[in-house]
DNA sequence: TTAGGGTTAG
């Protein structure tokens, strides 16, 4: 039940066909051979800017020199070259505002816009698209708009340039609605306005916006439309992955002989690659008649996720083998795949790879080197990366906390969530769902409650997903109720939120509520999907509703063509285990379609235990230790029930079994929840301030409630090696647990307790008679299910 | 003299 939601699933191992590409890093960075295909680099630092106007020669004016020092890019010589220019024209400052633009200093371009302002020049339309780009770049929004006031104020907003320059600044900073104005304000657009709409869209995710918007523009203009126009719209198809619509812009590429465009070609083959397409990928990739590093990096992505890190490996030697430049986007992608290897061994040898190449820092290649840490389960290594990291972003934060989840380091990754908290950063979508479950194991139902106004503070009360794992953490943390009231308030549920709703009810006992849920999801017009069944099917089997188990497991064939998988015929083993005889589970088993689990045998492991069978039961162990050598859970089952027989030297025989295989059963801890704190209780703990007081009034429920300590079988083991029972059952953590919680709350209030461990028979039985006597409501939910104990009874009928 | 473009960490 305690599963992981949203956590990154573990891809297939892949480690065989690897075996040289780490030895082919190491020879790699023994000597880089020069770079085949420059990857970007517009113009080199010597060679001239195109376009630059009139060459002049040395020494021809100061007006010259600025031109020939702008075209050298030597902005420095430009600047004091252009200060001895007296009363610069328009024309002038506009080269200086390019020239620092085409420098990759934006600021300075800026700067030289001011300064132009100042000395009272006019801007022209030249000088706008510049600015308003070096705006875009910067983020810089009020100096944008400011631009944008000019460029009216000037009558320059007929200007195509101008104008698809500012339609390209609003869509860059996320104003789609400003951009798309300014478009339908144009006089008239060019293909270069529909193509930054469209790309403007997709900047935004907005990835059906964006191939609608280039239908329409392949519809309102005459020509065809060019190569970026194309880029475009396969970055929207990938977005949506909307791999029919990918092929036909693919089809229109070949017959506008836009294909043997190599930015075309690689976004054809990355388009392929992120629509799952891999085969397709491979296809482009080889016709290409030319390919750069961009192309390979695609393609090694393309593979790593598509989850097949030895093809990535081998596209990276091959495009070794071929000269081409490595690049941090290429260790990058190749970390993806090294995530997927179960040995850490390629993943290291990237590493040591990098910091050979002088990649680091590098703030998203070293996020992404802890992140493969983390998947490959070498957490140290994740944090010893994460606090190298002088600029953390988001996403190392978040993946940080993602590798302590995926060790199952709860506390952790709760840690480091606060004090990202202390962070000026603001927590997305990705950490709450990444941290989350942490709070739902860990079983604290004030820290739920804690982490739930922090959800409602940072705006996510309206997020379906988010709060479908807060009504989650509530229903595992005991609070049914809470996760009610949450399904209730949700604007839009989707069929998580009634799925979880309905197993929240399940495992709390209430399984007549979670059939009405079910009614009520498909009255509501929502499609149940296989999970719902698992949630119904649970619903049947904690409440031993075994008609309605059968009607709802034939029901999900029938009505609704599904295939039961695993975890359904897991319910209903679950559920004859409790209903019906031994022989019945075995023979549904038996006649299973699919190959039974462990957790399948575990049903029958259960039932044999609650029917106090050991034959069945020694029968279902054997078939699960073939499965699972290391089950701890099925060594205790056992051992407790030869321990009911007095079965002494069997019991022996599993705790030597079990040392010499260096199984050590789970330590019992009890978690009580009271109003301002909780407290944890281990068997015959005495490490809390009031333990006296704790132990007496526990011995005086025992009393009270006529339980005696007579037989063997009522003792339960202290040393976690020996599965022999040597503990009074009312010094079990769940006795202590209650005991305190009674003495500490109120009168009348319930009591909730949050176990580890299956509560024993004893504890079991003592409870029901405890809530009777004190007249309160008993909660304790262990791995699997909530034990309501209310006047003597327990909602789970004595079956769990 | 000016505008729009392919790969990257969850």
């Amino acid at each position: 039940m305690a599963t992981l939601l949203l956590l990154p699933s573990r891809a297939a191992h892949a480690a065989a066909a690897t075996t040289c590409a780490s030895q082919h890093l190491t020879a790699a960075t023994a000597k880089e051979p020069p770079p085949r295909v420059r990857s970007k680099s517009k113009r080199g630092g010597s060679g001239g800017a195109p376009g630059t106007g009139p060459g002049p020669g040395p020494g021809s004016g100061p007006k010259s020199l600025v031109l020939s020092h702008v075209a050298a890019g030597r902005m420095d010589d430009a600047a004091g070259a252009f200060a001895a220019v007296r009363r610069p024209d328009a024309f002038l400052h506009n080269v200086m505002i390019r020239g620092f633009a085409d420098a990759g200093l934006p600021c300075d371009a800026l700067a030289a816009y001011r300064a132009m302002l100042a000395a009272g020049a006019l801007p022209d339309r030249f000088t706008f698209p510049v600015v308003v780009k070096c705006c875009a770049r910067l983020g810089a929004l009020g100096e944008g708009r400011a631009a944008h006031a000019a460029v009216i104020k000037l009558g320059l907003s007929s200007d195509v340039y101008t104008g698809n320059s500012l339609v390209a600044f609003y869509a860059k900073l996320g104003l789609v609605g400003d951009a798309e104005r300014v478009f339908d304000g144009m006089p008239a657009q060019d293909i270069v306005s529909w193509n930054a709409l469209v790309d403007g869209y997709v900047s935004n995710g907005m990835g059906t916006m964006a191939l609608a918007c280039f239908q329409k523009m392949n519809d309102a203009l005459q020509v065809q439309c060019d190569s970026v126009g194309i880029i475009a719209a396969l970055a929207a198809c990938c977005l949506e992955s909307a791999l029919m619509q990918g092929r036909e812009i693919h089809g229109y590429a070949i017959r506008h002989g836009l294909e043997q465009d190599v930015k075309v070609g690689t976004s054809l083959l990355d388009m392929y690659c992120k629509c799952g397409n891999v085969a397709s990928a491979e296809n482009v990739f080889t016709t290409m008649p030319l390919r750069t590093v961009v192309t390979w990096n695609c393609m090694i992505g393309g593979y790593a996720l598509n989850e097949r890190p030895a093809d990535a490996f081998d596209c990276f030697m091959q495009m070794r083998a071929e000269e081409f430049q490595v690049e941090v986007v290429t260790a990058i992608n190749l970390l993806a795949a090294c995530a997927q290897i179960e040995s850490s061994l390629y993943g290291r040898s990237v590493h040591a790879y990098v910091i050979r190449r002088h990649f680091l820092p590098h703030v998203v290649l070293e996020t992404a080197l802890l992140d493969m840490y983390g998947k490959v389960g070498k957490v140290e290594s994740s944090e010893k990366v994460f606090n190298h990291i002088t600029d953390k972003t988001l996403v190392s934060w978040n993946n940080m906390i993602g590798a302590y989840m995926y060790k199952e380091m709860y506390w952790e990754a709760i840690t480091l969530f606060l004090e990202l908290l202390n962070q000026p950063l603001y927590p997305d979508y990705f950490t709450m769902s990444t941290v989350v479950p942490a709070f739902v194991l860990l079983g604290s139902l004030r820290q739920c409650r804690q982490m739930h106004s922090y959800i409602i503070k940072l705006g996510y009360g309206d997020n379906t997903l988010i709060m479908n794992a807060v009504m989650h953490m509530y229903a595992r943390c005991g609070d049914v109720l809470a996760s009610r009231e949450i399904f209730d308030k949700m604007p839009d549920k989707d069929v998580i939120s009634w799925n979880t709703i309905i197993i929240a009810y399940a495992i709390h006992g209430q399984g007549k509520t979670a059939l009405e849920m079910f009614d009520q999801m498909k009255c509501n017009g929502m499609e149940p999907n296989e999970s719902t069944f698992v949630s119904v099917l649970t619903a049947c089997s904690v409440s031993g509703l075994e008609a309605e188990g059968w009607r709802q497991f034939n029901s999900m064939q029938q009505e609704y063509g599904m295939i039961p998988q695993i975890e359904h015929y897991g319910c209903m083993t679950d559920l004859l285990g409790r209903t019906g005889d031994l022989r019945e589970v075995f023979q549904f088993i038996e006649n299973m379609p699919i190959s039974p689990t462990s957790r399948i045998w575990g049903s029958l492991l259960t039932a044999s235990r609650n029917k106090n069978d050991i034959d069945i039961a020694e029968y279902a162990a054997e078939r699960i230790f073939q499965l699972e050598h290391n089950n701890t859970g099925c060594y205790v089952v056992l051992s407790s029930m030869y321990a009911d027989a007095g079965r002494w030297e069997d019991v022996e025989r599993i705790r030597s079994v079990m040392k010499e295989k260096g199984v050590r059963r789970t330590e019992a801890r009890s978690l009580v929840e009271l109003h301002d704190k909780e407290c944890s209780f281990v068997n015959e703990d005495m490490s809390h301030p009031q333990s006296e007081e704790i132990h007496e009034f526990s011995d005086i429920l025992s009393r009270e409630i006529g339980e005696t300590f007579d037989s063997p079988s009522d003792l339960s083991d202290s040393d976690p090696s020996s599965p022999r029972r040597t503990v009074l059952p009312n010094k079990h953590s769940v006795r202590l647990a209650v005991a305190f919680g009674l003495i500490s709350s109120e009168a009348g209030a319930p009591v909730l307790v949050k176990k580890n461990v299956r509560v024993c028979n004893d504890c079991h039985h003592a409870l029901k008679l405890i809530s009777k006597y004190s007249g309160r409501k008993i909660v304790v939910g262990d791995t699997k299910i909530y034990h309501v104990f209310s006047d003597g009874s327990c909602c789970c009928g004595d079956y769990w």
